[in-house]
RNA sequence: GGCCCCGUCGUCUAGCCAGGUCUAGGACACAGGGUUUUCAUCCCUGCAACACGGGUUCGAAUCCCGUCGGGGUCACCA
């Protein structure tokens, strides 16, 4: 059986290019009909953040995605956290040991860095060898009083050349002397990723690797350790890098650049202001103005949202509260580095799974194209059942907390019919929230475009008490008075539309008319237009 | 710098592995036009690419070599 595995580190937000990698993991499994496991590699204490787990699995549900295993839902390869694991590896690294495949060291982090200046300054690969007695016991316990951290590496044999296979690169070979004895269990007693990742590979029966490019000079190493071990040999694919508009790869220090860039540009920003909305202190601010750091992920998106700044998005979350369809992220992120191999790029998710192929995963590095993913949310907007689209519109709403969670389930529906042709759940919000404030802010360019027109107050009056009249107040109703004006006046609907549109809106941006009405109310419609009438007396 | 990977319209890509059907297809963006009560949506048209240089071959975007360019990686991070 086919099995894949998602396993991030618990950092924080899932990031795009990780949701990718998840995506293929899903993508595989269910088009062959295979498993996936979710696991959640938290081997570095430093890292961890302790709410990160639950944070990446509800990004990954999000999404869409489900696993058959992991540490939520379970499962007969578990624990499926490996800071539960530790006695596995460690019986591991005791079989390597004794088997001279792996073995002691105690260097300090500043020997080991002047040995790399060292190579650096010769010009050459800096790889660590055993020596020519391996320490024993003994000398761990020395090393162990003598205050030496105590880590253990793995013999890379020199005798041959490493060859990878991969699915998506080929045949890759790779000179032995390059690769590094690389440590398998560091000071603390923590194995590595390289270590761990291989051991639960084997044991949780993964038979599909699909990762990153950057994993590819790892895949020796981790060969080598499948070897001393008697391991199978997983099928591997590393994919090509995900980039961002500037080259680089797409990372969340992008967004603290547009934040830092953005108040540099305007000197009238108050600092400590922004420091105390990111929750961060002075001397952090200055830093991170200077470009000397980054704070997380949290403070830069409080301190934009304080000053009203649009970030790019990196993580999934970021795209949910932007607005975007999971249907849309995942449709868009299958096709970052992947295609069917006809021209379909619109697809549902049973169309990407049918079509999922590990053999057209492509070599390139993608652009995430920030100009096209609003294109692929519009489709998936009109595509997206009625039912579906008015939940994804709601924990939208619930998620930025905007006043349209007020409105009941048949308005919430009611919205999204009116807004068809709308490229995010974030424009929709937009475009109905005149319905669900107080008080109405008029656009300048609005009242000078169509407010101080001559006319306006007498249609205006004469809609008014039209409207008052009406005795049923239905979109089909309101249509009906506002065109038998346009026909009385001998004007197109623009003439009349208009101006009401910004009397209750105080913008020319709203929903067709009729519907915008409705949705406001008659009451609210009418003192609307009122007010409007007061405040052209003004101008 | 060493090692590894990659190089088709402005962008994402199809085609390459199994050379001819490619005067290179699609999508986004852009430009022009149309529909429309606003914003969108929608429809039509146009623009535009095989990085460069050598080979191999009757024939190369497709195979080989080199140059240049881009990316990845060189941790007790994953």
């Amino acid at each position: 059986m086919l099995v894949t595995r998602f396993a991030p580190s618990p950092t924080g937000y899932l990031h795009v290019g990780s949701a990718r990698t998840a995506l293929f993991d899903w993508l595989l499994a269910r088009r062959h009909g295979g498993r996936m496991i979710l696991r959640i590699e938290d081997t570095d204490l430093k890292r961890n953040t302790p709410t990160a787990t639950q944070q990446v699995i509800s990004d990954l549900r999000w999404l869409g995605l489900e696993w058959d295993e992991g540490p939520d839902v379970g499962g007969p390869n578990g624990p499926y956290l490996q800071s539960q694991r530790l006695d596995i590896y460690r019986q591991y690294a005791q079989k390597l040991l004794e088997s001279d495949r792996a073995y002691y060291c105690f260097d300090t982090s500043e020997e080991l860095q002047a040995n790399r200046n060292e190579a650096a300054a010769k010009k050459q690969t800096f790889a660590y060898r055993a020596p020519k007695n391996l320490p024993d016991e003994k000398d761990v316990q020395k090393a162990r009083a003598e205050g030496r951290p105590v880590t253990i590496r793995m013999a890379v044999p020199q005798d041959k050349p490493i060859i990878v296979h991969d699915v998506v690169r080929g045949e890759v070979t790779f000179d032995p002397a390059e690769i590094s004895d690389f440590i398998i269990v560091k000071s603390d007693g923590f194995p590595t990723y390289h270590f761990a990742c291989v051991v639960d590979d084997e044991l949780m029966e993964v038979t599909h690797i699909i990762r990153g490019q950057e994993h590819l000079m790892n895949t020796p190493g981790h060969q080598v350790l499948q070897d001393a071990l008697g391991f199978r040999r997983p099928t591997y694919a590393h994919m090509s890098v995900t980039v961002s508009e500037g080259g680089g790869k797409l990372s969340k220090r992008e967004r603290a650049k547009t934040l830092r860039e953005a108040i540099k540009k305007n000197p009238a920003i108050n600092i400590t202001d922004v420091a105390q909305a990111g929750n961060i202190s002075p001397d952090e601010m200055k830093s991170f103005l200077a470009g000397d750091s980054t704070p997380d992920s949290p403070a830069v998106t409080a301190m934009a949202a304080l000053l009203g700044i649009p970030l790019p998005e990196i993580n999934v979350v970021d795209f949910f509260r932007s607005g975007y369809l999971p249907e849309a992220m995942m449709n868009f992120v299958a096709l970052l580095g992947w295609n069917p191999g006809d021209n379909r790029e619109i697809m549902t998710r049973e169309e990407l799974i049918e079509a999922f192929d590990l053999n057209r995963l492509t070599k390139t590095n993608s652009l995430f194209d920030r100009q096209k993913l609003p294109v692929f949310n519009t489709e998936h907007l009109k595509m997206v059942d009625p039912d579906t689209l008015r939940r994804h519109f709601k924990a939208y709403l619930q998620e930025v907390a905007s006043p349209l969670t007020q409105a009941d389930d048949k308005t919430l529906a009611y919205m999204l019919k009116i807004c068809e042709g709308a490229r995010t759940l974030k424009q929709i919000e937009e475009k109905c929230l005149f319905a669900f404030v107080d008080e109405v802010t008029y656009d300048p360019q609005a009242v000078k475009k169509v407010l101080q027109k001559d006319g306006v107050s007498a249609i205006l009056t004469e809609i008014k008490t039209t409207l008052e009249n009406l005795v049923e107040w239905t979109e089909a109703a309101i249509h009906q008075a506002v065109e038998k004006m346009c026909r009385d006046k001998g004007v197109g609907m623009g003439k009349v539309a208009q101006p009401i549109r910004v009397a209750i809106t105080g913008t020319t941006i709203s929903p067709p008319i009729g519907d915008s009405l409705i949705l406001l109310g008659k009451d609210h419609t009418l003192k609307r237009i009122t007010k409007t009438l007061e405040y052209m007396q003004t101008l």
